[in-house]
DNA sequence: TAAGTCTGTGACAGATTTACGCCAAAAGTG
DNA sequence: CACTTTTGGCGTAAATCTGTCACAGACTTA
C-alpha cells in the first residue's frame, strides 16, 4: 500500500485531496498541522509528502527540512501566492515541486504521479546492481524484462520473470513461501500462501519444456523452495 | 581531488548546488556567466559540469560546444520548462543529459553521480552523437527527423519519432511508460501515463503498413514496451 | 501401514492491462 | 484569424494474467 501525506489546516482542501487520492489507487493520509504532519510521516513512511505551506504549529518549510533530514521522499509544497520557483526551489530545503493556489485537484495529482516517475526506476539499471544473472542454459535479464533457455526466448509474465528472477539471485538459499509473497508480492499482500504454489507450477511447466541438468527449482519439503545448482 | 563546475546566474541555486556538491564529497566550482564558466572550465578540469542554458555573455548550448571542441567531459545541461527535445539530445551540442527545472537538488546529485558511473564504465561509445540508426529495412535519422521503409519515406510527427528513435537506442531493452515519459516528454509532463499508448499505436499503424520481419515493436504486458529485433 | 500434513495440478472467475476508435484541446501555418 | 496537424484523453472491448479452490498424490511420522 503507498501513502500520500497530505497536510493543510484547512479542511475542505483535505477533503477533497483525500478523495482524489483515494481514486488513483493510493491511501492517503490527513494532518491538519505541521507537528502532525512530521509525525504521520514518520509513523507511515508515505511515498509522497504534499505540504501546505502556512500551517500552524509548523510551517511547511521546517516541516519539509525536517524530513529531508532524514529521507529523500519526494515533497510537493503549495504555495498561497505566485513565488518564483527558483525562489522555492532554492531554499535549501530540498522539496521536488511546488503547486500555486488556487489548484484543481486534478492538476495536483498529475504533479504527484510526476514526482512518482521521476523517482521510480530510471536509475535503477544504471545502478550498479546487476542486471542480468545466468546459469547454466537459463538466463534472466531484469532490464530486458526476459528470460532465455539455451539462447532461445521463453515467454514469463511479470510474477513469474520476478519469482525466476529472485531465486536465482540466491542460489541454494531456502526462500519459504512467505519470503517470496514479502520480496515479490510485498510486504502487506494478504492472500493465500499457496498463490506461490500456483506460479512455481507455471514456471516449472515452462522451463521443463527443456532440459536443465545444472540447475532445478526443488521444492523443500514443509519449508518452501530453492534454487539448486547441480554441480556434476 | 574532483572538481565540478556550477554554472547558473542565480546565486540561489549556485549556493544550494554548492553545499550538495561538497556534502557527495566533490569539490565545486561555481561561475556565474558563460564566460566565467568556459574560463573555469580550461582552469580547473573539471569532471562533471552543471550549465543552466541561459546565462549572461554565453548560453549554455555555446559553452558546451566549446568545451566538446576540446573535452569529452560529462556536461548536464539545465533547462526552463518547455525546451524542445531535439534542441538539446541528438544534436552536435554533445550534452551527456539534461534537467528539466524546477528540480531538486537530490535530483541533481543522482544524475552527477548517474554520469560519472556512465563514465567509468567507458559505456560512452553508446549514446556517442549517433543521429542515425537502421535496424533491418527501418532507418531512423534524428538529425533530419526522418523515418525510412525500404528507403522509402514515411511521415512521423515528432513525438513518434521519438518514440521510436529512443526504442530503438536500446533495443530490448524494457522501456517503462514513465521511462517513455521522462525521456521524451521530459520531467516536467505531468500527463496521463497511458498517453504512451496512443504514440505506440499510431506508430503500428503506420509502420506496419509495411514488412518488417527483422524487428517488432513490442508491449510487455504489465511492465511496458520494447523494441526487439528477430534472430531468424 | 495408517493417519496427518503438505504439495502439485487443472479449472475457472475475476482482476488487470492493453488496443482501438473517437473526440477535443493544443500547437503550428499561412 | 481560419485551417491543418499534432497531441492528449477517455470509454469500451479484447487480451492476458492472477488468485483461489478442490482434489489427488506425495511425504512424514508414529
Amino acid at each position: 500500500m503507498q501513502y500520500i501525506l497530505v497536510a493543510d489546516d484547512n479542511p475542505d482542501i483535505t477533503d477533497v485531496l483525500e478523495n482524489y487520492v483515494k481514486k488513483e489507487g493510493y491511501e492517503p493520509i490527513i494532518a491538519g498541522d505541521g507537528e502532525e504532519a512530521l509525525n504521520k510521516f514518520f509513523e507511515y513512511k508515505p511515498s509522497v509528502v504534499l505540504l501546505d505551506v502556512m500551517m500552524p504549529k509548523m510551517d511547511g518549510y521546517e516541516v519539509c527540512r525536517r524530513i529531508r533530514e532524514k529521507s529523500d521522499v519526494p515533497v510537493i509544497l503549495v504555495t498561497a501566492r505566485g513565488e518564483d520557483f527558483e525562489r522555492i526551489m532554492g531554499l535549501d530545503i530540498g522539496a521536488d515541486d511546488y503547486i500555486v493556489k488556487p489548484f484543481s485537484p486534478s492538476e495536483v495529482m498529475a504533479r504527484v504521479r510526476a514526482v512518482l516517475r521521476r523517482m521510480s526506476k530510471n536509475d535503477r539499471a544504471d545502478e550498479g546492481g546487476r542486471t542480468r544473472i545466468t546459469i547454466g542454459n537459463l538466463t534472466v535479464d531484469i532490464k530486458e524484462y526476459a528470460l532465455y533457455m539455451n539462447n532461445e526466448q521463453v515467454s514469463m509474465t511479470k510474477k513469474e520473470l520476478e519469482t525466476v528472477w529472485t531465486l536465482m539471485n540466491n542460489p541454494e538459499k531456502l526462500f519459504t513461501r512467505d519470503n517470496l509473497l514479502n520480496s515479490i508480492w510485498g510486504y502487506d499482500y494478504y492472500g493465500e500462501t499457496r498463490t506461490v504454489d500456483t506460479h512455481i507450477k507455471r514456471i516449472r511447466g515452462k522451463l521443463d519444456a527443456y532440459d536443465h541438468p545444472d540447475w532445478d527449482i526443488k521444492t523443500v519439503w514443509g519449508a518452501g523452495y530453492k534454487f539448486v545448482i547441480n554441480k556434476s
